[in-house]
DNA sequence: ATGCATGAGCT
DNA sequence: GCTCATGCATA
């Protein structure tokens, strides 16, 4: 059986249990506006102007969105731009080290594409983080290797040179022919190169011996942004939002570059625990019960209140337990590699519909 | 590697 | 209550 928990909120939390039973009727329009697509409807579509690129992970929506040419730079990859030479990063990064950053994004409002709403430029952390890079007190460049007596094992072959028959893109000649993109860290990068980065970085992230949990810990010594082992593996396997991927890309291609210019110097330093929340205690669905809320994503991806109670009436679940699912599967919806399909992108998954109307009950 | 969960920000 | 970024806990 498959016990939600029967006590799930200890102490705190005590708040998600209000629930009002009011006539669901917040059935959120695929039309929002300007400012909301900004953010995150940048998956809304693949424009249909005939892009080489089918993305499966936009067929459920078919709204013209143009991330596909250019996204706005976030501040957060400006500020890690280092307009100059890779190998002065380890000096650098410590010289800048003090609170004020020396090249903090001067220009406010660039042409961003994804939207032409001059309104405001919300600092791209959606994530409300501070993002104070150098702001770590004493921090050191070695704080990658941190795997503490991880040896790196003897690279036998380079890393570049290793991209079999994946899969090339059919009419993709490299990054080379278009827009030339010197500073992949700043551009927004298309979705094809993201894919290629991810792997790429996994690949060398091996050969150098460090995991992803060593990638994340030291991403938050490096920049003051710890990540966990889970983001880390998201983002090699593509499972992040579009958006996230073009966030966490510049990070990574960093600390790529420093994990492989500086071999050998093994420091180790504190690793940054934060821990402090509790957690209720995992619910484990039984996939029966999955295979009934499958069916019903399907018919209703996004069910109102109402909905959700009655459903985890019928299926003895807290009501918080079913819209939590419901919000977990529309994600997995938008992650650039759609559950199901990984490799092959030429796969079209018409399945999604693209209505949030749903009045079957 | 992934399922369920948390929390911030927004509507 | 939703989306979105993120992660603990677990398969």
């Amino acid at each position: 059986m498959a016990t939600a928990a029967s006590n799930p909120y200890s102490i705190l939390s005590s708040s998600s249990l209000v629930h009002v039973d009011s006539a669901g009727m917040q059935q959120e329009s695929p039309f929002r506006n300007p400012q909301k697509l900004l953010q995150s409807d940048y998956l809304q579509g693949v424009p249909s102007n005939g892009h080489p690129l089918g993305h499966p992970w936009v067929t459920s929506l078919s709204d013209g969105g143009p991330w596909s040419s250019t996204l706005a730079t976030s501040p957060l990859d400006q500020q890690d731009v280092k307009p100059g030479r890779e190998d002065l990063q380890l000096g650098a990064i410590i010289h800048h080290r003090s609170p004020h950053v020396a090249h903090h994004s001067p220009h406010s409002n660039h042409p961003n594409a994804w939207g032409t709403s001059p309104t405001t430029n919300p600092s791209i952390t959606s994530s409300g983080q501070p993002l104070n890079v150098y702001s770590q007190p004493g921090f050191t460049v070695s704080g990658m290797l941190d795997h503490g007596g991880l040896t790196p094992p003897p690279a036998s072959a380079s890393a570049q040179s290793l991209h079999p028959v994946l899969r090339e893109p059919p009419d993709h000649n490299d990054l080379a022919s278009h827009h030339c993109q010197d500073h992949s860290d700043e551009e927004t990068p298309t979705s094809d190169e993201l894919e290629q980065f991810a792997k790429q970085f996994k690949q060398r992230r091996i050969k150098l011996g460090f995991t992803q949990a060593d990638v994340g810990l030291a991403l938050g010594t490096l920049y003051g942004n710890v990540f966990s082992q889970t983001t880390i593996c998201r983002f090699e396997a593509l499972q992040l939002s579009f958006k996230n991927m073009c966030k966490l890309k510049p990070l990574l291609n960093k600390w790529l570059e420093e994990a492989d210019s500086s071999t050998g110097s093994p420091t180790s330093i504190d690793k940054i625990a934060a821990q402090g929340r509790k957690r209720k205690k995992r619910t484990s669905i039984e996939v029966s019960v999955k295979g009934v809320l499958e069916t019903h994503f399907l018919k209703c991806p996004k069910p109102a209140a109402q909905e959700i109670s009655s459903l985890a009436d019928s299926l003895q679940l807290e009501k918080e337990v079913v819209r939590v699912w419901f919000c977990n599967r529309r994600q997995k919806e938008k992650r650039m590699t759609p559950p199901g399909d990984q490799q092959p992108h030429e796969v079209y998954s018409h399945t999604v519909k693209t209505d949030t109307s749903c009045h079957d009950l």
